[in-house]
RNA sequence: UGCUCUGUGGUGUAAUUGGCAACACGUCUGACUCUGGAUCAGAAAAGUUCAGGUUCGAGCCCUGACAGAGCAACCA
């Protein structure tokens, strides 16, 4: 045998991710003074999803980790489509995250006034002018992206007369549609964006917070960059579709800036999840639609859906933690997420007994009215969380899949003639069962059990290869219980070039079960209290849940290797 | 047939200033287990899209292909 040096375990570096070098390097180089200062601009035109959680974590990790500052920034400048009921929730979401904007919420509707003067400046530099032309005619003489663009017959209209009618625009006195401003940059660019880019539109609906104060609204990349500018940001990072946005993004900066400063925007790549959608504008037709229950349906990819369905803020973060931040566009992997949850719950969920499928099973030799609290262990991974009581007596239900009348080869459960142990009780024996004569269905289970083998006590060393969770006849509580799974059954819904996403919504995403059996301290849980059902899978408390009508949701499937197994072999059961 | 960006095990990411391609998930073994979970030990799996070039040495630099994505909203 020869000796090896013990490898050497390097610390594998978290290995920073591009853009937390290039916030690095600015430190370094005293960029801005050092100062760090980024910005999370949601549009409260819906819900957060786990997409928005990645820019959250990103935009306030990053300030949190190299001692900065992150806003909170409404980007509301469109009144046709925003709402308060959108920031509240978003409010709440990050909360939820554990970030927080200390007293730094601001809105794009703040600097509408600034904008405006920006935007007049602009005007008397000869920058910008008033087209009276339709939508169609401007975007048809905007050329393709290989085609160059021609002209408007306004483009050289005289300031004064710009001037006056962009007041006007914004005094009321044209219809929607009518006039817009665009900056005066090249119809010939190849950037599209360059091409004159609409930087201000009437808009008649009044606006959540302004009201009717303004008639004239402007363009996402008329107002990002600046309000970027007016709150001192330093990183402004965004996903990757702007990154033909940045030139204009640039342009506009640097016509307002005034020192050294300027707003650097860096895009990463976005996130995209197997088997889920995350376009707002389709999750929003999935509830409008009743596809879903709402925007929390425990299936969405909300921030509010994930916590309904279980997940924890600590989960949500370590998955984004592992999948990163790239210019790649990549496709991750559902599983990954899945992961996450179950190694934080495995640390943190108490374990508790809970069927679904309740099969009786009565313990012939156990005394009728014999009732024993056996103590079992909440949480093996964590001694501290001590054991409870669980009350067994001579019938108890076992899982229906846990019995087989013929078992396949290394079925470990309980079968004719077979052993297994009650988890924390007794090892019973399979003695006999009954069947329904009309349907073949299995109904009772006749077992006995060894007196000696009790958990914890002197003989109980006994081993056999199975263990089963239980829940006592007469003591368990009945529950109903949301089984859920992907929403999608395509890999990937909306890569397809059939954008009939509905297609390829997954039958079988919510089964309701109904007469599932939980131990009864159970019945006291409260709301999103998480637990895991031993043998099952993750579990928490739903909104709907009351005391005595009990509803648990399935956050994740405990792995299941049997399953696996049986698939392989072709033995479905 | 324009512009911009991107190509590293099955998947997602690493690889200090060019120096033996690393980590995680997944997969497969085995051990252990009163959860077929967890844990532990181990294995398979890429020679970095391709072709040239520079160099003692290239995933990294250069040239040229090829492939994918984004861009033609009075959306963000």
């Amino acid at each position: 045998m020869n000796f090896v040096n013990p490898k050497e375990k390097e610390e594998s570096k978290p290995g920073v991710s591009f853009i937390e070098q290039i916030i690095i390097d600015d430190i370094r180089s005293g960029k801005n003074n050092g100062r760090i200062h980024t910005r999370f601009p949601p549009e409260p035109n819906g819900y957060l999803h786990i997409g928005h959680a990645k820019a959250i974590c990103l935009d306030f990790g990053m300030a949190l980790k190299h001692g900065g500052k992150c806003n909170l920034r409404f980007d509301d400048t469109n009144p046709t489509k925003e709402d308060v009921e959108y920031v509240d929730s978003i409010k709440e979401d990050i909360h939820w995250l554990g970030f927080d904007w200390e007293d730094r919420e601001f809105y794009a509707s703040d600097y509408f006034g600034k904008l405006f003067e920006f935007a007049v400046s602009l005007i008397k530099k000869n920058l910008a002018y008033v087209d009276d032309q339709s939508a169609e005619v401007i975007s048809t003489q905007k050329g393709t992206p290989s085609q160059p663009g021609q002209q408007s017959p306004f483009r050289n209209r005289p300031v004064e007369e710009n001037l006056d009618l962009f007041y006007r625009m914004n005094e009321g006195e044209f219809d929607e549609g009518s006039r817009v401003l665009r900056a005066k940059i090249d119809m010939s660019s190849p950037n599209m964006h360059m091409r004159d880019p609409i930087i201000y539109r009437i808009i008649k609906i009044p606006h959540h917070r302004t009201g009717t104060k303004w008639m004239v609204y402007p363009m996402y990349d008329f107002a990002h960059g600046q309000c970027d500018f007016f709150e001192g940001i330093t990183h402004s990072l965004c996903t990757l579709e702007f990154e033909v946005h940045r030139p204009l993004y640039d342009w506009l900066v640097e016509h307002l800036k005034t020192s050294d400063y300027k707003p650097r925007q860096i895009e990463f790549n976005r996130l995209n999840l197997t088997y889920t959608m995350m376009s707002k504008r389709k999750l929003l037709e999935l509830v409008k639609e009743g596809n879903v229950s709402g925007w929390d349906d425990p299936r969405m990819p909300t921030l509010s859906g994930l916590r309904r369905r279980g997940y924890t803020p600590e989960s949500i973060k370590k998955f984004i933690e592992l999948i990163g931040y790239t210019k790649v566009e990549a496709i991750n992997d559902v599983s990954l997420l899945e992961y996450a949850i179950r190694e934080d719950l495995n640390l943190r969920a108490p374990r508790v007994f809970g069927v679904l499928n309740p099969l009786k099973v009565i313990i012939t030799n156990y005394p009728e009215d014999k009732i024993e609290n056996v103590a079992v262990i909440n949480n093996p991974e964590d001694e501290s969380m001590g054991s409870r009581e669980v009350p067994f007596c001579r019938e108890v239900y076992i899982e229906q899949e846990d019995f087989m009348e013929t078992p396949p080869p290394k079925f470990f459960r309980l079968a004719p003639g077979n052993e297994v142990r009650l988890k924390g009780a007794y090892i019973i024996k399979c003695e006999g069962f009954k069947k329904n004569e009309k349907t073949g269905a299995v109904e009772e289970v006749y077992c006995t059990y060894d007196p000696a083998t009790r958990s914890g006590g002197h003989l109980s060393e006994k081993k056999v290869k199975g263990t089963l969770h239980w829940v006592s006849a007469k003591h368990s509580v009945d529950a109903e219980v949301r089984l859920y799974d992907r929403l999608f059954n395509h890999e990937d819904p909306s890569g397809q070039k059939d954008d009939d996403y509905r297609k390829f919504l997954n039958p079988d995403s919510l089964k309701i079960l109904k007469g599932c059996k939980v131990e009864p301290s159970l019945a006291s849980a409260g709301h999103l209290d998480k637990f895991q059902f031993q043998r099952i899978g993750y579990f928490c408390v739903d909104d709907d849940s009351k005391p005595g009508k009990l509803v648990f949701n399935r956050t994740v499937q405990l792995k299941d290797t049997w399953a696996k197994m049986t698939q392989s072999q072709g033995q479905k059961s």
